[in-house]
DNA sequence: ATCATTAATCATGTTTTTGTGACTAAGCCA
DNA sequence: TGGCTTAGTCACAAAAACATGATTAATGAT
């Protein structure tokens, strides 16, 4: 997969987060129950999120999580490097270590082009995009 | 990352047959050498390959492996779908099951254009490609 | 027939990722 | 202050992926 499930998990409860913004603060375990994730393993990303700088946390009644960024600065590729960290930029696909123009495996110069695209997607594509499309309902949740 | 680490190593070990194929049967010991790969795990990666009809393998003396497909016919993407199934295909993006048209995550619609780009270039670059790289010396081995 | 050579099998160990539970610290409100 | 609510922390458990080693079975050469 693209994605390690900690990238998806908190990709999911920052739309949580943004489609909730008028709300005022948000309950990790309400994010955890309606976002269906596992809420002990959840609390350590907005943790993450939250020394980063993407989310603001409020202990205390009334507290919870807030989204500190706009829904439509927070580029999928800003999660995806917070927990994945440089992989798909440098690993090589071939698991020959790191992979670059300097030191290169077979795969290297024609997958780099494809591989370009698919950062510039997760590049372009904020999580005001995902709201969007959960607002237009095109999505459809698992049974 | 795209792959997992059988994929990837898997692929290593039938561009060196496809390198060797004038040269009679190759040993794992010797692919797992001049390739760098653990050997008992290339060992059990070969045995998959073997009993999926990539590779041929004999025992005993002069024994060894052979590729039994035309390295212009083995797509990688046939033996990413062989190591790691359809997880590019069918798992959603953020961790939450199954994704298609029918059951959709939020990023179903937006992601699935790249994906089938990148799908579609696992399909149509083949062993025989990555031959040509290392032959053109498109390459560069890691220190 | 025996021996060296080679893949196949099996059981096990290690590391990484994912997930859980108990406890602690902080903040609000009466 | 005292008690409730909430996030933060810590130690650990489970699962998956990755890797190793020892043993067995098959094959060809002598």
């Amino acid at each position: 997969m693209i994605f390690s499930r900690q990238t998806g998990y908190a990709i999911r409860a920052l739309v949580h987060l943004a489609q909730n913004m008028n709300n005022g603060a948000v309950l990790a375990s309400a994010i955890a129950k309606t976002e269906n994730l596992p809420a002990p393993f959840l609390s350590k990303l907005l943790r993450d999120l939250s020394s980063n700088g993407f989310v603001n946390s409020s202990k205390g009644p009334g507290g919870g999580f807030t989204l500190l960024r706009k829904p439509d600065e927070i580029a999928l590729y800003d999660v995806f490097i917070l927990f994945d960290g440089l992989t798909l930029a440098q690993d090589c696909i071939l698991g020959h270590g790191v992979c670059s123009d300097e030191t290169a495996c077979c795969v290297h110069q024609l997958w780099k082009t494809k591989k370009a695209e698919v950062e510039s997607f997760l590049k372009l594509t904020t999580i005001a995009d995902l709201v969007k499309m959960r607002e237009k309902k095109l999505w459809i949740p698992q049974p």
